[in-house]
DNA sequence: ATGTAAAGGTTATGCGATTAACCTATTGTG
DNA sequence: CACAATAGGTTAATCGCATAACCTTTACAT
């Protein structure tokens, strides 16, 4: 359709009369067997002529090929919006901008299955993969079948020293909400989670920590219209606390807005802490105490990590990134009363 | 650091003692030449070894990737956030179903320049790309130095016929809000928008043409912080209103939240309307009417065309996605006080 | 004068897959 | 029977780049 043809090394090196592997050494600055002549020759004519490099070609002579691919499992429980779910969203945004800085370019998947990684990876000759949204034998599987660096952004903390791991503190974020409710006076305070996800676990075991008692447990049901019920049926229960802590600003929200719609004030009458930090958690009325996480640390942990574990495989580490408590409108000091 | 290698089509041929060409002929379907036994012969092979194909090696011997790239201008007002904008989010999730369900893969960036754009779509050998919130003189540019097939998945409505562009129908989703609000006895309406986004003025217009008079037209900031000042300047001016139509529900939102907190009653003072049909505005308290545009199926006419233009580029086209009213509990009916 | 090192390159091969051009044996046909 | 056509492949060039191995010239020391 276009008939200008892209530039090649090969059109370069004639137009000079310099061999090609002079022109690839230039552009790889491996200068010291050329005089400072013919470098500025070809580096002109390089930018003369806007040679862009094929990657394709590079990728095949070499055997690396400067992709980052990310991973993202394609929960059913998201309908197909994954990539809208706000931590999603957030890691994808700072994970991108790492990998770019960084000089690797990303290539972004759903998957279902831990073959399609697999193959992803591999057809694309990727140096590196991070993976997001699996569960614990997923990874088992994947960590014995794949074949390059991996960095998990996800929530399990175990012991392996193939991969890398970032985790948040979880546990640390429970302790800091505990000790913060227990400041203010609180003492029934409600946990809302699921205890089959890990991640929740520790957040619960946190919270007990800083309160320096055992918080009361409740399950969360992860479909959404179960959760619905989950309300309406427990809302009795709901009153008979001072304090609920929800593992995730997106359950905390949720809540909140279904008590405030059953006229109950808060904090005034129930506080409320969330998890994650969520631009929706600064929007909300009352505006929501939350532990917050760093996503962009986060993100420049997993992607200095994986460099580091594909340059020498031997570095995989497990990582931990600190939270931090962000003090909102949604609790109450009940000492003042 | 692991040592099995990878299976390449020339294992495969040596393994069975037939030539590559017939390997690679078997896997694509070009079976014509080759006997049945041979075929099922070379298949089962090819499924036993987990033949995965070497996409650098494929790209280069084709000249094409397979990679359609996904360009977002990261634009300063998000701050480095632009992943995580709800629209931006929504287009991404949907395009990469698309991208994927059509056999291609995506790579997503971030980019600041046009050369950036032309940069990356050539040294991948893309074959093609959709470009994402851009001004129009940028893609003007775009247009005449970029040599792939391209989709325009933004706001400019113009006349061209090299490229693809997709539209929503934001004149007649102003037309249809306008039609909404005078159906609901509203005559002083207020339109917040920034005129100097074609887009916004397009549904500015069609919302005059709903209402079949002018609304009055009031400027709204692009930058967060002067739009807080701008909200406070014109509290008075807002409250002369019966209702106001906003170009997107992240402005109708805000504004709302702003109104709420002065002591004004959505929608018993002032009727609001937004644009988008966010995730947001179904959240909202109360739920904000707004025009609802449908992401997916803009995502999957934008990737249709734009592969139907990588296998015939005459096919460039204009395409309008049509919008619709979703009703929510923001308007008030003003006939029956 | 001879040997050797450094400077400044060039040559040629390989990466894995695709594909046009070529080859051979068998079958069919007038 | 001679010749063509078909079936069923194979060979070898090519894509653009990287890089180890090789080559030539000049400078310098002995």
């Amino acid at each position: 359709m276009w008939s200008e043809n892209k530039v090649r090394i090969k059109d370069i090196a004639e137009e000079l009369g310099v061999s090609t592997a002079t022109v690839s050494n230039v552009l790889h600055g491996k200068t010291k067997k050329i005089s400072e002549q013919t470098v500025k020759k070809v580096e002109k004519k390089l930018e003369e002529r806007g040679y862009i490099p094929n990657m394709a070609a590079t990728l095949l002579a070499r055997n690396n090929s400067r992709i980052i691919g990310v991973v993202v499992n394609n929960h059913p429980k998201y309908e197909g919006h994954i990539f809208e779910d706000s931590f999603i969203a957030s890691a994808i945004n700072h994970l991108s901008d790492e990998i770019e800085d960084s000089g690797y370019f990303m290539m972004l998947k759903k998957a279902k299955k831990i073959t399609e990684i697999i193959e992803f990876a591999s057809m694309w000759n990727m140096d590196g993969i991070v993976v997001i949204g699996f569960c614990e034998d997923e990874y088992q599987d994947l960590r014995d079948r794949i074949r390059i660096s991996m960095v998990i952004y996800g929530g399990f903390v175990y012991e392996q020293n193939r991969y890398g791991n970032i985790t948040i503190d979880d546990f640390d974020g429970g302790r800091q909400a505990g000790l913060y409710l227990k400041k203010n006076g609180h003492r029934k305070v409600l946990c809302v989670a699921d205890n089959e996800v890990c991640m929740d676990r520790r957040r619960y075991e946190g919270v007990c920590e800083g309160l320096g008692e055992k918080a009361d447990f409740l399950k969360i049901p992860m479909q959404e219209n179960e959760r619905h019920i989950f309300y309406e049926k427990n809302f009795e229960k709901f009153l008979k606390y001072t304090a609920i802590f929800a593992v995730s600003d997106f359950y905390a929200l949720e809540l909140m807005h279904f008590l405030q719609k059953k006229q109950v004030n808060i904090p005034e009458d129930i506080s409320i802490i969330g998890f994650d930090g969520s631009v929706d958690a600064k929007k909300s009325k009352p505006r929501l105490t939350t532990v917050k996480q760093d996503n962009k640390l986060r993100a420049q942990t997993a992607i200095s990590l994986l460099i580091r574990m594909i340059n020498d495989s031997s570095v995989a580490e497990n990582l931990c990134i600190p939270v931090e408590l962000e003090i909102g409108e949604s609790v109450k000091n009940h000492i003042d009363i």
